[in-house]
DNA sequence: AGCACGCCGACT
DNA sequence: GTCGGCGTGCTC
């Protein structure tokens, strides 16, 4: 096979296909579909993918490849598959698709490097240039950038002095250790050693060393163990009986040794019943999708453990998805404790090296558990036995940047195609799952019963209506507050919900209304009082605050709303021995912070553990017995279908965190909205009847899971422009989509303006609709142009989770 | 996306 | 007559 199909690194409509180039003979049936190569593009050189060998083409001025980045395919053709099957689905490029399979530490860096082209050249350098090339012959082009140097760089290349030597780096990459190893046979080493003179005893250690273990060990450890510095070992190497070697060797982020090991649990006679089908489908190499639907608490991780370990046992491999781990270290060490050093770990809390080491693990066939945030769904195992999604309604599970999949998506397809069963799991299933179970698309599994028979935790609703009409204007309920010094009082723990960050949601003056927003965002800004800022949540802008208002110079400025911050203030003040951890996006930004801050509070150090959305889940702690959910209504009123939805898998989640061991658990939801059903209803632990009420409003709106939703959002920096495009899209869309399809805008986004940028969409509800991705396709190649000269973007979102 | 090429106005 | 601005089109 002489020539390649490589798919380039250019992510742009225009080169989104293949392009051909010759196979050097030296890589003749080396090169193989899956390897990364780098290729001549234009002037410069790129990373691209080979994804096919042919003999032929119809190109006339072939190319050829002029580096092999792998040795090995980094995609298997099953990955090549379901690249392709990612494009197609989300519409996103080839590329896209790609990268997005591989840790980022894969992903291509490119530079540049200006060159002399000989000695005599300097002369010649334009004055501004040649203080670059004192000493040195070559200069990167990232430190030209930063002078005003360049258009002088420009003329000189012109003129023939300089060159232009293109780089396509590696990122961060194998971590080497110096390894030595012998390269002599045993006896040949023997009889080195008796030659030896008697001065050079420690070579003769350390051939002696080599006789009996004839193995590479890795520098630091040979001299280690025999006590000895690197010379003697160097006069071996010059002597070519040893040689130097380089060993690859993993950054550990956690040490196995550190797992305490656990031993599989009898099960319930529920969970029993529960994974025989599980089991019967890993024995028969059969795929099905189950739904296990299991209260909090109901031991779901323990069936999980138990079919992958018979998965194991048949010789395949485990895929095991998590919602975002790093909240759940918990989780780690429970997989590391029942499976050792079987498992990777791979999630957004470890370093783009450490992702990497993980990643080569699985690629090495040196593991056969992968334990795992959403991209977790490709590792590059060849032999899937099992795929698990837990806590399936997480939102995190469907990527908001392209390629814009759903995890469940990806892993359905892996499932099919290894003929092995794919399991979700959660309390409080999204209603598309569940709706899909009723109608036996997913074989429903039921754990309706806690471990060790814990009562679910009796949950008290506040309506804080009725506390500011009975004089109450703090941000805990009486009876909140009571029951909180009373859990202090015990030495109980508390854990404390609030999904704001920040310290207050907007800052308003009272004379005149004005609202300090972000100049760049259509949105208020938030308080953040540690630096005494106004911060945008959503492109960073940052301005210090005001102490008249801007408008009408009233002194009347107030803060308005409650986030974390706040809270947090106010617990020490009105509860100053009480020792708080606060976990929101500010305090867990640093690494390792997460880790920490759970300890303090986990280790007993701290009673109150006050978080956003990152506490809602998979925390298990015993001593915790209160929950207070300090406003449950911030979500219920986002302009978003799922905002009920979303409401009560939360509330549900946050209560699922008291109470789940020996001592009961209570939880405290405080609200302006008591009689809404969504609050109610997870109150009582009602999951059934919030389907049946909420499948009713859905089915009336004809949102999911009656209908499909595709989103499709313009923007641009002028609201004209933005409203023209809209609107012809949405009337194109009208035209030539069947009558039952409902086609809804353009209307502003629900976030008018972000980054200077308008944003318009249109929403597709639909039932079925062939035609749907070729017409959307064809919108974007007619859009073309526009994207590309006037900087218009169009996002299409298939299946949504965020209007946003 | 980059990058070269080419056309046009402003300047030595 | 030359430099540098930016619109246009191509990359196996």
């Amino acid at each position: 096979m002489k020539i390649a199909s490589v798919i380039v690194d250019v992510a742009t409509k225009q080169t989104d296909r293949s392009f051909d180039y010759a196979v050097p003979d030296k890589w003749q049936g080396i090169i193989q579909p899956g390897m990364r190569v780098i290729v001549p593009f234009g002037p410069r050189k790129v990373q691209g993918f080979v994804i096919g060998l042919k003999q032929e083409t119809d190109v006339k001025r072939l190319r050829a490849i002029d580096e092999m980045l792998d040795l090995t395919p980094v995609l298997t053709s099953e990955l090549l598959e379901l690249g392709e099957w990612l494009t197609e689905r989300t519409l996103c490029f080839a590329i896209s698709a790609f990268q997005a399979m591989l840790p980022a530490a894969m992903k291509a860096k490119y530079d540049k490097e200006i060159t002399l082209v000989n000695d005599q050249a300097v002369e010649a350098l334009h004055e501004s240039v040649r203080p670059f090339f004192v000493g040195k012959n070559c200069v990167r082009w990232s430190e030209v950038e930063k002078t005003n140097a360049a258009s002088f760089f420009y003329r000189d290349i012109q003129k023939g002095l300089l060159e232009v030597v293109y780089l396509v780096k590696n990122r961060g990459n194998k971590k080497v250790m110096k390894a030595i190893k012998p390269i002599a046979s045993t006896e040949e080493l023997k009889s080195q050693m008796d030659e030896l003179s008697k001065q050079a005893e420690k070579q003769k250690r350390v051939l002696s060393f080599f006789v009996q273990h004839p193995r590479e060990i890795s520098l630091k450890e040979l001299m280690d163990q025999l006590q000895i510095t690197q010379a003697p070992i160097k006069s071996l190497v010059e002597k070519k009986l040893l040689k130097e070697t380089e060993i690859e060797v993993y950054r550990n982020p956690y040490d196995d040794a550190s797992f305490a090991q656990s031993k599989p649990f009898t099960l319930t006679d529920e969970q029993s019943k529960a994974i025989s089908p599980i089991l019967n489908h890993i024995e028969e190499d059969k795929h099905n999708v189950f739904l296990m639907y299991g209260v909090t608490g109901s031991g779901k991780t323990e069936v999980y453990l138990q079919s992958i370990d018979k998965v194991l046992q048949a010789g395949k491999e485990a895929i095991m998805l998590v919602p975002e781990i790093s909240l759940t270290p918990q989780m780690v060490k429970r997989f590391k404790g029942r499976f050792g050093s079987k498992v990777a770990v791979l999630h957004s809390g470890l370093s783009t090296g450490e992702k990497y080491d993980e990643w080569r693990k699985i690629q090495r066939k040196e593991v056969s558990v992968v334990v795992g945030a959403r991209s977790a769904v490709f590792a590059p195992f060849k032999n899937l036995g099992i795929i698990i999604i837990d806590e399936e309604h997480e939102t995190s599970y469907k990527q908001e940047e392209n390629p814009r999949y759903h995890t469940r998506d990806v892993a359905i397809y892996r499932g099919e195609h290894h003929q092995c069963p794919v399991i979700l799991g959660s309390a409080t299933p999204t209603l598309e799952s569940f709706a899909r179970a009723q109608k036996g698309v997913y074989q429903l599994l039921t754990l309706s019963k806690r471990m060790n028979d814990a009562a679910l935790p009796s949950v008290d609703i506040i309506d804080m209506r009725e506390e500011l009409r009975s004089g109450n204007r703090s941000m805990f309920s009486t009876l909140l507050f009571e029951k909180m010094q009373d859990r202090l009082q015990k030495g109980e723990q508390i854990v404390l919900f609030l999904n704001k960050r920040g310290h207050s949601s907007f800052v308003m003056c009272r004379d005149c209304g004005f609202v300090h927003s972000c100049p760049h965002c259509e949105i208020s800004l938030t308080y953040h009082r540690y630096q005494n800022m106004l911060k945008c949540h959503y492109c960073g802008f940052e301005q210090s605050v005001h102490t008249v208002c801007p408008e009408c110079n009233s002194d009347h400025i107030r803060y308005f709303g409650t986030g974390t911050q706040k809270v947090e203030e106010e617990l020490t003040k009105m509860l100053p021995e009480a020792s708080v951890v606060r976990m929101d996006v500010d305090t867990t930004s640093r690494k390792g912070a997460h880790e920490r801050l759970l300890n303090k509070f986990g280790n007993g150090e701290a009673q109150i553990l006050l978080g956003t959305q990152m506490i809602a889940k998979g925390l298990d702690f015993p001593n915790v017995t209160l929950v207070g959910v300090l406003s449950a209504d911030t979500m219920l009123h986002l302009p978003d279908f799922r905002a009920a939805e979303k409401t009560f898998q939360l509330l549900t989640q946050v209560s699922g965190r008291a109470g789940r061991h020996k001592l009961p658990g209570e939880v405290v939801i405080q609200t302006y909205t008591p009689e809404h059903y969504s609050i109610q209803l997870a109150s009582q632990h009602d999951y059934d009847t919030f389907y049946e009420q909420e499948m009713v409003t859905r089915k009336l709106h004809r949102y999911p899971p009656f209908y499909y939703l595709a989103l499709l959002t313009v923007s641009h920096e002028n609201i004209a422009k933005v409203v023209s495009v809209t609107d012809k899209i949405g009337q194109y869309l009208k035209q030539h989509l069947s009558n039952q399809t409902i086609v809804l805008g353009p209307v502003t986004s629900p976030i008018a303006k972000i980054k200077d940028r308008y944003r318009y969409q249109c929403m597709i509800k639909y039932k079925l609709e062939p035609r749907l991705i070729p017409l959307l396709k064809y919108i974007l190649e007619r859009y073309q142009e526009e994207v590309q000269q006037n900087n218009l973007t169009i996002t299409i979102d298939l299946h949504p989770y965020s209007m946003m």
